[in-house]
RNA sequence: GCGGAUGUAGCUCAGUUGGCAGAGCACCUGGUUGUGGUCCAGGUGGUUGUGGGUUCGAUCCCCAUCAUUCGCCCCA
């Protein structure tokens, strides 16, 4: 029999790593939920346009890095590489923008990019998304990234950095990408590397975001956005920044910082730790005021993030998680015991207790081990003598106390302990 | 798609100029006829990732392949 595996980049989550997941969406629920948002549940399978018309058909992600296959009708689908092109789907054809002046929508869950898996990557990984739609004011901006912070300190996160830029809009953006391309054409392109030669001709805005030391030396005085873009977004941008001052939130300027997915404008932003590998980013966000028309609805603007969860989990993996103690074990020392503990068992948890019994009658020595290795605070032992009496003997672990307690006395023995 | 590292017990890893496959942890049993955590004694557990090659003989050397992992690219 050849073993089943998981595919490549696709991972079991098993404690103590799904309770980290638990806790960071409960976090999420929570600290989203003060903010006004709304959860928003939807499918992980999509037409494959969506994710071209609003991711952009040349992005790396679109290009190389999709899930895509026909259905049994030949009709293309795709996994969704990412949560904004759903959700935007899903408030267009849910109707939101007729009813709503404001939507508020939180979601979560797998995303899937078929790329090579390393340190923080994987092929199917996790993430919490958040979008505010309906809203232009920088005002919006800054409350969505009061969020974001508010949101990694609240699940215990440390030294992350916050990165902040522009990327102007539909007025200003063209004219900028015609000044870059000049001096990009204006530098000895022999020295930009191969990806950098091709981007100059479909987005020359990542060349400012390549990683390559030669690029990055060559393009060291490129114009910025930041200085070309128009009144209306520096006044934006302004805002913004005069608002997370306001608060003290910090942040870095990055006029490099241009994001993978061909939808923001104006305000982008991304928070990095430099604790978990070459993978640094644990959310990036930003504004997209012209995809909610792009996918077919009405002229809404829009900004939101995404945050990794694998990211953020790898962050929290590094501090000690609190143990969860059960309150009782039960330890059965006769062949027919099981069948009575397994019914006191359910007693004790109608009393709110938490805990497990023994299915079978083994060595006592070892159900105590047992109990004593899952931390249960009292273990319950069941033996021909308790039977008989119908009692129980109940031992607390930590002081070694034991006292009988009549099977009618157990709801009032849980009472007193919990 | 490209580059590096690593595959030996459930887990973490030793090992041999090529000669019977090891330790710690975990698990089970006993020391204690019904009492855990410490201690002591014993025990279960391996086609050394897979397939070839060299050799009297390969876990070790060579080739291929698969997997894992770190990095590049890119992204959360």
């Amino acid at each position: 029999m050849t073993k089943f595996s998981t595919i490549k980049g696709f991972a079991d989550l098993f404690e103590p790593d799904s309770t980290v997941f638990s806790m960071l969406e409960q976090t999420a629920l929570r600290v989203f939920g003060s903010y006004g948002y709304k959860e928003l549940r939807v499918p992980i399978l999509e037409y494959t346009d969506l994710f071209c018309r609003s991711i952009g058909t040349e992005t790396d992600v679109v290009q190389k890095e999709m899930f895509t296959f026909p259905d049994r009708k030949g009709r293309m689908l795709t996994m969704r590489p990412e949560a904004t092109a759903g959700i935007m789907r899903a408030y267009i054809e849910g109707g939101c923008p007729n009813r709503e002046g404001v939507s508020k929508l939180f979601s979560y869950g797998p995303m899937f990019r078929y790329e090579r898996p390393q340190k923080g990557r994987m092929r199917q990984f996790h993430q919490l998304d958040c979008e505010c739609l309906g809203a232009h004011e920088p005002q919006a901006d800054a409350e969505v990234i009061f969020m974001l912070m508010r949101f990694l300190q609240e699940a215990g996160l440390e030294g992350l950095r916050l990165e902040l830029n522009t990327l102007g809009c539909r007025e200003c953006r063209p004219a900028y990408r015609e000044s870059l391309t000049r001096y990009l054409e204006g530098l000895d392109t022999d020295k930009l590397c191969e990806n950098c030669r091709r981007r100059m001709a479909t987005n020359p805005l990542r060349v400012l975001d390549c990683k390559e030391p030669g690029c990055k030396a060559l393009t060291e005085n490129a114009p910025t956005i930041g200085e070309s873009v128009c009144e209306p977004c520096r006044e934006h941008f302004g805002s913004v920044k005069s608002l997370l001052d306001a608060e003290n939130v910090p942040y870095e300027l990055n006029s490099r910082l241009v994001r993978g997915l061909d939808y923001y404008m104006r305000t982008t932003f991304e928070v990095i730790s430099s604790s978990i590998g070459a993978q640094g980013s644990v959310a990036g966000g930003g504004r997209y005021d012209g995809l909610v028309s792009q996918l077919g609805g009405p002229d809404m603007p829009g900004i939101g993030f995404a945050c990794g969860m694998e990211r953020l989990a790898l962050m929290l993996q590094e501090k000690e998680q609190p143990v969860q103690r059960p309150d009782f074990y039960i330890a059965c020392q006769a062949p027919e015991a099981p069948a009575t503990a397994v019914r006191l068992a359910q007693r004790l948890r109608e009393s709110g207790l938490a805990g497990e019994l023994s299915f079978a009658a083994k060595s006592l020595k070892s159900q105590m081990r047992l109990a004593s290795k899952n931390a249960a605070r009292f273990c319950l032992l069941l033996g021909e003598t308790e039977l008989q009496e119908h009692s129980v003997t109940i031992k607390n672990m930590d002081t070694s106390e034991q006292v009988s307690v009549a099977f009618d006395a157990l709801p009032a023995w849980a009472q007193s302990v919990s």
